[in-house]
DNA sequence: AATTATGTTGCGGT
DNA sequence: AACCGCAACATAAT
């Protein structure tokens, strides 16, 4: 049986993005914009022309490029959301620069038919949004609109700053089974489906407790199995399946082949053994044990 | 070959 | 306020 799940960038794949880019666009200055689906870019090519790329960051899954601000007064900022099958692809003429090689269809000889937007710099090389379901979107904002898009969001789930007294008192608000508030992004940032269900299995937890039923320990032990399955999937550069995420190099990451249940339907639990199940739980694939988990 | 599942986010309605 | 259903879209699997 050969399983193709489609796998959306998650906090760890944007990461790995957002590093790798951080390696090779600041200093770059944009010579052309094509922009090949106008729903996937709100702005115009001429804002970004001639101007310099500054830094690249991340919050949550979303990716800011900055600008300097040589043509205008206010901050200029590039941020993309990859949605579900969104690619950011960096090539030097038609190779990868950090030599990895395609590993899906669409992002070999590029633009491909799945490229929306390519950014052109001055020194030759390009940057290849691709997005095969046209979910995804690049948006040229000032720094306010930049913030209006982070201000309704919860902490990172790898920021120091979020504590589990944080966690509990929004876990305490919640009815909704906690493998649905753990992927809100009101409430944190940045657990996917992937890693929800790798974390409730490693801290033990039933993904179909009510959220107020969590005790105090429960949401400690949660927060840390959380925090360290993210930490695992960006050290593992990200999760690939069936090459929907690569990285910027158009490479496969690792974490698939290191995953706790995720896609283990009928493989033994590493904790205690019982075959992992998979059941759907508010409309999205959930994989877990049924012994262990609690 | 038509239907279904897929996955994130934000929206409107309850 | 919390929750729920749905829409946005292309594609693979059944």
């Amino acid at each position: 049986m050969v399983y193709t799940l489609p796998i959306m960038p998650e906090l760890p794949e944007v990461e790995t993005i957002t590093r790798r880019l951080s390696q090779v666009l600041p200093g770059k200055v944009v010579a052309a914009v094509d922009v090949h689906a106008e729903k996937s870019f709100f702005g115009k090519p001429s804002q970004l022309v001639n101007r310099k790329i500054i830094t690249v960051s991340r919050r949550a899954k979303m990716l800011s490029i900055e600008l300097d601000s040589t043509h205008s007064d206010t901050q200029t900022f590039l941020l993309t959301h990859l949605k579900m099958t969104g690619q950011l692809i960096y090539v030097a003429g038609n190779e990868r620069v950090g030599g990895g090689h395609p590993t899906a269809d669409w992002t070999k000889d590029l633009p491909s038919a799945h490229t929306r937007i390519s950014y052109h710099f001055t020194d030759g090389t390009a940057l290849h949004f691709n997005d095969m379901r046209l979910f995804g979107w690049m948006k040229v904002l000032d720094n306010q609109q930049l913030q209006e898009h982070y201000e309704k969001l919860g902490p990172d789930i790898n920021d120091s700053a979020i504590t589990d007294t944080y966690l509990f008192a929004q876990f305490q608000r919640r009815r909704v089974p906690v493998k649905q508030v753990l992927m809100d992004p009101s409430v944190v940032c940045g657990v996917g489906n992937i890693y929800a269900c790798d974390a409730l299995n490693l801290a033990r937890i039933s993904p179909f407790r009510a959220a107020n039923s969590l005790s105090f320990a429960e949401v400690s032990t949660l927060l840390a199995a959380s925090q360290e399955v993210i930490d695992r999937g960006i050290d593992l550069q990200g999760t690939t399946f069936d090459g929907k995420y690569v990285t910027v190099d158009g490479m496969a990451g690792g974490y698939q082949e290191k995953g706790l249940a995720y896609s283990r339907e009928g493989q033994p639990c590493y904790n205690c053994g019982s075959p992992i199940q998979k059941v759907k739980l508010g409309g999205r694939g959930t994989y877990y044990c049924g012994v262990c988990q609690r």
